[in-house]
DNA sequence: CACTCATTGTTGAAAGATCAACTATCATCG
DNA sequence: CGATGATAGTTGATCTTTCAACAATGAGTG
């Protein structure tokens, strides 16, 4: 029945593993907490406002915003769908392929991202980097990637690219330079 | 208005930012899934069934239990209802201190355990240290350690001592050894 | 002993996530 | 062109999590 003992976890992984979750159990309650707290924002509700403040015309199509934010497509529309009530995003159909819903930042949502931001990344300098080496960040780099890759095997999710980068001016992440074009 | 300039992240600390935040989102969803196919529980509810089980006399009290799972007490207090509704553990109250409750695993949830603990440790295994050297091994457990203690620095929770390793039998995780103990 | 405060845990309502339909559009192929 | 199937997205039911009360016990103090 079974194989040849299934192979357990040597103690030093086992530490390790034990440690990985809770920071995977922690880590985004103390995010949520902290976007609750100064913008009634979850977590997932900033990373949506973000990747779309990213995006060129601060426009994506709700399954590259999907992809983008590692979310169902279920997920992503109900949580597009209360943003939009609260007027920081609005959705329409493209006109080219009338399938598709593009989603784009609205002018209350953009202010709401750039006043939210720097307490945002504060938080995550407290709770990350702030306790980290430069190598450290190499490592930790690197092991994401691996196991991003055993997550997602097809390569569907851009977090695997390098190609994030380009999307942000070097040193200033979520805040686009065009702060006050219309 | 702004003091200098929030420190953003620089470009290394984005990438890796982005890397951990998909990871955060998507292991979680993972081991749920494999868990929930295969035994109809999920991963929060296999930890605490698993906590149990390498506990003295498989029982723990609520709060104890809850800090075991890094979760909150109503959390673990509405999951143990259901795992209880299941017959897979039993609360009573203590004799000694008769405000906490001390939870059992019953023999069906200890069954339960070992036969679910195969499958899961297998797909940890394929999802994160089948990718990983021996090395990154030590370095996520130093990075998680790091970050652990940002997020809990009062140092309530267990997974932040080593000691977490003296209630597991040395290369035998989620099974001590009295398997076959009625 | 009575009062007060801290600890332990449960509960119910509200918010959020998941899953399985379902609609609508497009693409392919006979 | 019509049929088939794939892609994109929404919706509603169900389950889970969270949060704010609440109850009950214990500990400390005058």
């Amino acid at each position: 029945m079974t194989a040849e003992d299934p192979r357990w976890l040597s103690p030093g992984e086992l530490r390790a593993w034990t440690r990985l979750e809770a920071v995977a159990e922690l880590l985004p309650v103390a995010l949520d907490q902290q976007l609750q707290r100064d913008a009634s924002l979850s977590h997932y509700d900033y990373l949506v406002l973000a990747k779309l403040s990213e995006a060129p015309g601060r426009t994506l199509a709700m399954s590259q915003l999907a992809a983008a934010t590692n979310a169902s497509l279920p997920r992503l529309s109900h949580v597009a769908a209360r943003l939009e009530d609260r007027g920081l995003l609005g959705r329409r159909r493209s006109p080219e392929d009338r399938r598709t819903t593009l989603a784009t930042l609205t002018e209350s949502g953009w202010r709401t991202v750039q006043a939210t931001a720097p307490g945002h990344v504060a938080q995550v300098r407290r709770l990350v980097f702030d306790r980290l080496s430069a190598e450290q960040v190499d490592q930790l780099d690197q092991i994401a990637l691996a196991v991003l890759t055993a997550l997602d095997p097809d390569g569907r999710l851009e977090a695997r690219c390098t190609a994030t980068q380009e999307a942000v001016a070097p040193g200033r992440p979520h805040t686009p330079e065009g702060a006050g074009s219309q």
